[in-house]
DNA sequence: GTGATAAGTAAGCAA
DNA sequence: TTGCTTACTTATCAC
């Protein structure tokens, strides 16, 4: 097939590395930014195990068109090998079908890793080890969303609580100042009164004003007490 | 090289599209996550020149060599087809090399973009308003990270600033609230002597040890005058 | 077309 | 090796 590609004007291939005596297939893509200097790196790199039961080159060819590839990227390919269609195979489930699912993969601890990875070669162990850091680090960055999204929520929920004891406080802080200043309006028209009072029988011109007056009183209010109250 | 390639064991090969008559190479790699659903896409598409001048598949197999596609993938190629990499040849500054840098890219107005896309064909046009958009899109990506992190900040100030507010209403607050009670004391205490004062002609027996009394006087204290004073 | 944002990827750091 | 975080890329949405 790629011979057939590569007499035609356009060719179009893939990066991949195939294994044909293990009847492994491994695609892997570099990418690179278009005209940045950045290093190129691995963008994909996934490995399939083609039928051992079929031609292997067969098998090959039926990957190629079991949809992996962009249909702009087969386009390509199918218009210069048209017989690689004639040679699709149908998937045998648990045969075609990767070995791990990602779930699988993910979650599989590093003793049952080691046995998956028993009998591959080092590309494909590095492979799929690759394969299961990618899909750690995908679990990672979300997890790493949710936490960024729940602190700012719970920084936002602090914050509201804030303001709610800011206001409380506010309020008990005004009602105490109106309590304060009427209390202290009464006090001093007690005071000018007790004033009054306490000066008429003595010197009423000598003790001015200016007076204050303070009294304490413990406790023994006599119950026939009849006290007088100030204008609130 | 290609035939070479396959007629390994191993096939390395790169996704590329090929123009040979018109001496460009169109770069392309799809990506799919490995072992996922999601549909493949478009990761790299990278175009370069190939130096008229020269042969084109001489061309071509240079730019294989010219660091685009990492060792990795090189090896294989170049394992399989030794003779490509004499075939190596220098880049003709401003013929292969980038007509634009990043920075001059992305800041240009959309009359200079089309200005530049004068000329190009409809790939190349394509590809370098792709470029442009890849980098506008990592500005913006730049912008939206310095946002949410500013937006943390503003809101842990803003945290705080509630924090300091709540801290000195609650302060206010205590200290309003001893001055009430002591006020409030006062004003009971002087409540009682105007009782007891205004009582005492009828009953003086009333007022009893208890009272603590105590005057203060400002400015206009008569020489004759004996304060009397309380216990302390 | 532009800007914003969510999800995913690799690099790099820390333990 | 594992987990986290950052920068970047792509897809997608709204305007």
């Amino acid at each position: 097939m790629l011979a057939e590609a590569q007499s035609g004007m356009l060719i179009h291939c893939c990066c991949f590395v195939v294994n044909l005596d293990l009847g492994y297939i491994s695609v892997r893509c570099w990418k690179r930014s278009p005209g940045c200097n950045n290093k190129a790196r691995l963008v994909t790199d996934h490995s399939s195990r083609i039928a051992q039961s079929r031609h292997k080159l067969s098998a090959f060819t039926s990957y190629m068109s079991e949809g992996f590839w962009p249909a702009e990227c087969m386009q390509g390919m199918t218009s210069n090998c048209k017989a690689s269609k004639a040679l699709k195979v149908k998937k045998e489930a648990g045969e075609n079908a990767p070995v791990l699912s990602d779930d699988e993969l993910v979650a599989m601890s590093v003793r049952e890793l080691n046995q998956h990875l028993r009998g591959l070669n080092k590309d494909d162990m590095a492979r799929l080890k690759q394969r299961r850091r990618t899909l750690k680090n995908r679990g990672y960055a979300a997890s790493c969303r949710i936490k960024r999204v729940t602190q700012k929520e719970e920084l936002e929920k602090q914050k509201t609580e804030l303001q709610r004891e800011v206001d409380k406080l506010a309020r008990e802080n005004a009602s105490m100042r109106l309590e304060l200043d009427a209390l202290r309006a009464k006090y001093e028209a007690l005071q000018c009164f007790a004033r009054s009072v306490t000066r008429s029988p003595l010197s009423p011109g000598k003790v001015g004003a200016t007076s204050v007056i303070t009294i304490v009183k413990s406790a023994n209010r006599g119950p026939g007490s009849t006290p007088f109250s100030a204008p609130s």
